[in-house]
DNA sequence: AGATGTATGATACAATTGTTTCATCGTTGT
DNA sequence: ACAACGATGAAACAATTGTATCATACATCT
């Protein structure tokens, strides 16, 4: 077992909540999975409420949101090749195996229906984030790019991705397994909304390369 | 006050499983907004689940899913401009006024987080006008177009179009109202997501206009 | 070793849920 | 006019929920 009984408590109610949400999560639930009694969940967080907000700050805090910050641009490679890199990371964070996908699960339960207990702490992490990314690509817009359209790229490639992981049951209804598995990888995706990306991005670029 | 007690519970009920859903609403709360006593639920429709039922049948059918099986080619205008008209009709329909946007959210909502009583049904729909939407686009793309590339230009498209529905409140908070209003109407964000959708598809275009 | 304070377990509690009961009202058919 | 049946209302019911209680086990420190 793991360390501490909250460490564990938060571990277990994690996947849970993530998969059926906090309302329909009961803390006789949690408990049970977590092989402790049913007072522990109001000793150590007071509140059912109180251990979704540490399960839900533990999980944001551990699933590396976008840490633009410190991507030093690397001007020896081209903007595209860096950016896709960067969107793919964050595509396979999403799509990765069993061990964190619950995570994303979760946030994404967040932002598409905010609890009131962290929906502004979301809020201020997730734009943040876009906030970051907007900035990072500062780099590729020209100037003179309204904001607007900025905006629309960004939407646009992050909505589409998002949206095989939201929608998962309906690609697996509609794409049959072997193409799936075969061109539905989370690189291929993020390649695709890149590409796209750029598609409608490229009339504002800042100027064509000199090669 | 509506015809019968049927309809207006359903009426009643509609708005409220949308924005709270199914788990979340409580049979009292539908009962007291349509006026009626809170035997009236199950002895009208055998309980809570039977109303929703219900409810999410009469959403679906009166939402005008994708309907273009009846849309006749009309070969004197590019299929660029009338599958824009397409597009934006349905974007139009999803954020349209409060009227029926609440119809929109319940769809999204089983779309999302599929109920065991109605999840079937939503996914029968859904596949049939996704379907319905990928013989629309036979005559786009070129016979020889990988179904897999088929799809993602499906997706990205809508992806990015339900992104600004499920997230509205995100783009509220990172787009300041004047930009919203002015910028991020409808027709704005179908057409942009239709120029992306034609951008990453033009390469698997049939051939070109002959103009 | 013994006392003190924290951790844990079993259970009880109050509130809320969906559902049911049953008496009463109103309509309809004869 | 009256019987019969469906519709409605008020209250009760059983189940489940999150939370609180309280006794006890355990560890730590003098």
């Amino acid at each position: 077992m793991s360390a501490t009984i909250q460490t564990r408590m938060i571990e277990t109610a994690g996947p849970i909540f993530a998969q059926k949400g906090f309302a329909a999560t009961t803390v006789r639930e949690i408990c049970a999975a977590a092989g402790v009694n049913q007072a522990a969940i109001n000793y150590y967080f007071g509140s059912k409420e109180g251990l979704y907000k540490e399960v839900f700050a533990s999980t944001y805090s551990s699933f590396a949101p976008f840490h633009y910050e410190v991507l030093e641009p690397d001007w020896s490679r081209p903007f595209e090749e860096r950016f896709y890199e960067l969107i793919a990371q964050r595509t396979r964070d999403i799509f990765e195996t069993e061990l964190i996908a619950w995570k994303a699960q979760l946030i994404f339960r967040e932002l598409h229906d905010p609890t009131p207990s962290c929906g502004e702490k979301l809020q201020e992490y997730i734009i943040r984030d876009y906030n970051v990314i907007y900035r990072y690509l500062d780099e590729y817009f020209d100037p003179s790019t309204p904001e607007h359209i900025r905006w629309k790229c960004i939407f646009s490639m992050f909505g589409s991705i998002f949206f095989y992981k939201k929608c998962g049951w309906l690609l697996r209804k509609i794409i049959l397994e072997d193409m799936r598995q075969e061109s539905f990888k989370p690189e291929q995706i993020a390649s695709f909304a890149v590409q796209a990306f750029f598609a409608v991005a490229a009339p504002y670029r800042l100027q064509p390369p000199k090669e």
